[in-house]
DNA sequence: ATGCATGAGTC
DNA sequence: ACTCATGCATA
């Protein structure tokens, strides 16, 4: 059953596959089965044809708009390319005075974070049965955000899959009674598991007093003109990157004191604001596992959420919940780890190979190119974000970590193409130091 | 918490 | 074809 011959996604999902289905791949001849990798799963998209409402073009618009020359041109065998929007959105809120410089500072290490307790069983139920209700009050029809620069994505139900794979992305919290808290449900009450505090009244907004805020720091690139960058002392400008590190670190914990998940967060972000998150977003951005522009952008939209959190404790800010997808995604492929080690060896010593590169080694390795391909561009990114899976865990490391990955990351450097075997970059960074 | 994937925007 | 921001699916 080497070479399949129909492809496990595709619109016309007509899977019946038992078992673990190996892809083959769209052009370098056969695979062998159980070779290199495997795309794991019990068949089943989620058909999802949730209508959403798009609001897509308004970031990038300010900061470039010169050649809009091209949408889609490359035609992918996997997607049937719906006409989604999503929060692509936020993509450029702050760009337009992207500034370059990755981080600095401090310790970035979670402490061994108390994790949450996962409730994940009822998960994915509460969104359209009768037990766990997610009711808002019903003063709240009109769930139209104004329509100002974010669209507001409205859209509505969630179905259930088809497929019948479970998906526990959905909500946590579900329980009766339960009010709503700025586009959240507000969690903590009887039945509960919640780490301490069920605020009910008013959760101990500690750390009022907060830190510092020293405003200096270094300086980053320079932005062309949009917004001016001055005053990092004040949230509503460019904050520094130790700024951004102390917000994520106080944002977490606010955010589990209060009950919520990251998944909770990233949907009320997207009922109140209009930029719908998903909890990986939300959860690599408290980790710093973001771009600083990136970290930018969404600093503002958590600190609203923040302060209303702790604000309207119990207000009937409701909203819906929007939850859509429906475009279908070719299966993850999970990727040996020999074969994952021979990748890393070749990044090593060429972190950007060339198609024909790629195609080789995809050749020798019984991958799809693609998934080379992607494996590199992940893997670049990977590097760019800092923390390494191993490091920043000791004093040590953090220390490091903190102040000295300021900058490696810049970008626009080389005219050709000479990053300086940016490969193992911090540690080489680090160890200069 | 992360690995692989998609897409818009660039180069 | 790459970078970047994001996220589904997974471990």
């Amino acid at each position: 059953m080497a070479t399949a011959a129909s492809n496990p996604y595709l619109p016309s999902n007509s899977i019946l596959s038992s078992g673990s289905i190996v892809h083959s791949d769209s052009g370098g001849g056969g695979m062998q089965p159980g070779s290199a990798a495997v795309t794991s799963g019990s068949g089943g998209y989620r058909g999802d044809p949730s209508v959403k409402m798009v609001q897509s073009d308004f970031m990038q618009g300010a900061m470039a708009a010169s050649n809009g020359g091209h949408m889609l041109s490359h035609a992918h065998q996997w997607v049937t390319s719906l006409p989604h929007a999503a929060a692509a959105a936020a993509a450029a809120a702050v760009a337009a005075a992207e500034a370059g410089s990755p981080w600095s500072s401090s310790p970035v290490g979670m402490t061994g974070s108390p994790q949450q307790q996962d409730v994940k069983n009822s998960a994915r139920d509460d969104l359209h049965t009768g037990t766990a209700l997610h009711h808002r009050p019903p003063h709240l029809a009109p769930h139209q955000t104004h329509a100002g620069a974010w669209g507001s994505t409205t859209a509505a139900h969630i179905n259930s899959l088809s497929g019948g794979q479970q998906q526990q992305q959905s909500l946590i919290y579900s329980q009766p009674g339960g009010f709503t808290v700025n586009g959240m449900l507000s969690p903590g009450s009887q039945s509960l598991v919640h780490p301490g505090l069920v605020r009910g009244d008013t959760p101990d907004l500690d750390h009022g007093s907060h830190h510092h805020h020293h405003h200096h720091q270094h300086p980053h690139h320079q932005h062309h003109g949009g917004v001016n960058n001055h005053d990092p002392h004040s949230d509503d400008d460019t904050p520094t990157s130790d700024d951004l590190e102390q917000f994520a670190k106080q944002f977490k914990q606010r955010r589990i004191k209060l009950g919520f998940t990251q998944a909770d967060v990233g949907l009320a972000l997207g009922t109140l604001y209009g930029n719908v998150f998903s909890q990986t977003t939300i959860c690599r951005f408290e980790a710093l596992q973001l771009s600083f522009k990136n970290m930018c952008k969404l600093k503002p939209l958590l600190n609203k959420w923040l302060e209303e959190a702790d604000s309207s404790t119990g207000s009937p800010t409701s909203i819906d919940k929007i939850a859509a997808q429906g475009r279908k995604r070719k299966k993850r492929t999970s990727i040996e780890v020999s074969v994952k080690g021979a990748l890393e060896s070749h990044f090593l010593k060429c972190p950007k190979p060339s198609a024909q590169e790629i195609s080789t080694l995809a050749d020798n390795l019984q991958l799809e190119k693609e998934v080379v391909r992607v494996w590199f561009c992940n893997r670049r990114q990977k590097e760019k974000r800092m923390t390494p899976p191993g490091a920043a865990q000791t004093p040590e490391d953090v220390y490091s970590q903190g102040h000295f990955l300021v900058d490696y990351l810049k970008d626009a450097s080389e005219p050709s193409d000479q990053r300086v075997t940016t490969t193992s970059s911090f540690h080489q960074v680090i160890l200069a130091h």
